[in-house]
RNA sequence: GGGCGUGUACCCAAGUGGACAAAGGGGGCAGACUGUAAAUCUGCUGGCAUCGCCUUCGGGGGUUCGAAUCCCUCCGCGCCCA
């Protein structure tokens, strides 16, 4: 039995505005024979994606297990452009080498987290169609853009923009002729869409609204235009999912370390994993809503486990499982549990050297030689400006004398030299500062 | 171009000849408590060294036994006038 779409978005607090919420649902209402499309657009403006993309990601997720077909729209083309929505200078543009290398880095998000989902238990939902408007941007002429695109635009209306008002009035910082066209390449995306794929909604972050809108304007104004349409209805809506705050005010998804990403290559799965499992009790409920895909009396009962007991994190814990596993995979959430388990509670020492080898993977690490290890032995003091664990002797000495420091999880007290006896599995060395920092040494 | 200000450590900010490695706050790090949380408390927060030494108060130069502090000069920033 498939959900329903916007009754599901609703309870999960993923419903920011949409156009005609009546007429969509009916619109929505009949999946078996009457699927629809939805599309998404995502511009490629780095080499990943941030926890931010993710809330329309999941979005189209819900889509398909309602039954119906999502597409994401990669912006080869309009990246190319740049979006000044929410943006208060003129950007960068970056060259066509350089946008279709991010649109091939990114490619691999949206199936993975598709892939994550029919992991999860919706077996029947399927993969989605990914397109890159480049494809037909590129083709289009300038005449022909002016003359069946541009008509339907007001410039009055355009300029009502808050992101183009406002830097209309920004003396320090115009807007481009460029950045002013962006509106009407992501209209004519819809409208292409509407045209050749039979899509009917388009999705995006809150700051897309005024895109999506004048989108689904154009697919009007050319019904009108063109004749076509069978009912009268113009069948085009649009969608937004709200912006995810955190109660304390902070930005979601950036941490002391920077933002959180998509990939492995820019945030590893285990400090994605602790990201999630570091989520206050206060957003941990609205968060398990929007980036699980747990059930409502699943989440129903993690709510109550928050109030009653508080202590034990079971909702962090299952959020941060399940949203590591949606993007990275069932395995590599166990396996970031298992580091989490051993590196937090320190005991590392008595791990086969494989699974201590995996779980200190992502810790940074240095080489040494093992001849030092001799006679007198090396002192912590050293090594722990030698790895950067400490900035100075000064305060080396400051940890080693608050009890900071361990070596193979065994507590150091005062200054001492570590010697061959001190190596795990004849070569290791794992030292920690605190109760997060680790730090890797190899002694060959 | 003229006038008045201002520049101090990661940030804000006191300090106007010696007691200044420089108050206070924030931030950061560590310890205790805890739930890898929040709040709270404690310690540290230029470097090296077992009393001590070395390098720092926008840059350079000077006065002085002694300069963040006084003088000269250059640079940056702010406000007002043109």
């Amino acid at each position: 039995m498939p959900i329903d779409f916007l009754d599901e978005l609703q309870w999960r607090g993923l419903l920011h505005q949409c156009t005609d919420e009546q007429a969509l649902r009916a619109h929505l209402a009949d999946p078996q024979s009457n699927p629809r499309s939805a599309y998404t657009g995502f511009d490629p403006t780095a080499d990943s994606l941030t926890i931010g993309n993710l809330v329309p990601i999941m979005l189209l997720v819900h889509f398909a297990r309602a039954g119906h077909t999502p597409i994401v729209v990669m912006g080869g083309g309009t990246g190319l452009i740049g979006d000044p929505s929410g943006k208060s200078a003129e950007r960068q543009l970056q060259t066509e080498e350089t946008v279709r290398g991010f649109v091939d880095a990114q490619r691999p998000i949206y199936e993975n987290v598709f892939r994550g989902a029919a992991a999860y238990g919706d077996a029947q939902i399927p993969s989605p169609r990914i397109l890159n408007n480049l494809d037909w941007l590129a083709k289009l002429g300038f005449v022909e853009v002016l003359r069946d695109v541009g008509k339907h635009f007001s410039v009055n209306m355009m300029i009502q923009k808050d992101s183009v008002r406002d830097r209309l009035h920004e003396r320090e910082q115009g807007i481009s002729y460029t950045e002013f066209s962006y509106m009407i390449l992501q209209s004519y995306d819809f409208w292409r869409l509407y045209e050749h794929e039979g899509v009917t909604l388009q999705a995006g972050g809150s700051d897309q609204w005024g895109n999506i809108v004048a989108g689904a304007d154009l697919i009007r104004r050319n019904i009108a235009a063109f004749g076509a349409s069978e009912d009268h209805q113009p069948d085009a809506f649009g969608l937004t999912v709200p912006l995810v705050t955190k109660t304390d005010g902070g930005k979601f998804g950036k941490t002391e370390s920077g933002a959180i990403w998509l990939t492995a290559n820019r945030t590893s799965p285990y400090a994605y994993h602790q990201f999630w499992l570091n989520t206050s009790d206060d957003d941990v409920v609205r968060f398990l809503k929007i980036f699980t895909l747990l059930p409502k009396d699943e989440i129903d009962r993690l709510t109550d486990e928050v109030q009653t007991n508080p202590g034990a994190r079971e909702a962090q814990k299952t959020l941060a499982h399940h949203a590591t596993a949606l993007l990275h995979g069932e395995d590599e959430a166990v396996a970031c549990e298992r580091a989490a388990k051993a590196l937090f509670s320190g005991e590392i020492a008595d791990l086969p050297e494989a699974t201590l080898r995996a779980v200190l993977a992502e810790v940074p690490s240095s080489d040494h030689s093992v001849a030092s290890l001799e006679g007198d032995g090396v002192a912590t003091l050293d090594l722990l400006i030698e790895t950067g664990l400490a900035s100075s002797k000064r305060q080396a000495r400051e940890f080693l004398a608050a009890g900071s420091i361990s070596i193979n999880g065994r507590k150091l007290d005062g200054e001492a030299n570590l010697g061959s006896s001190d190596l795990l599995h004849g070569s290791l060395i794992a030292i920690r500062r605190g109760k997060k920092a680790w730090h890797l040494t190899h002694w060959s």
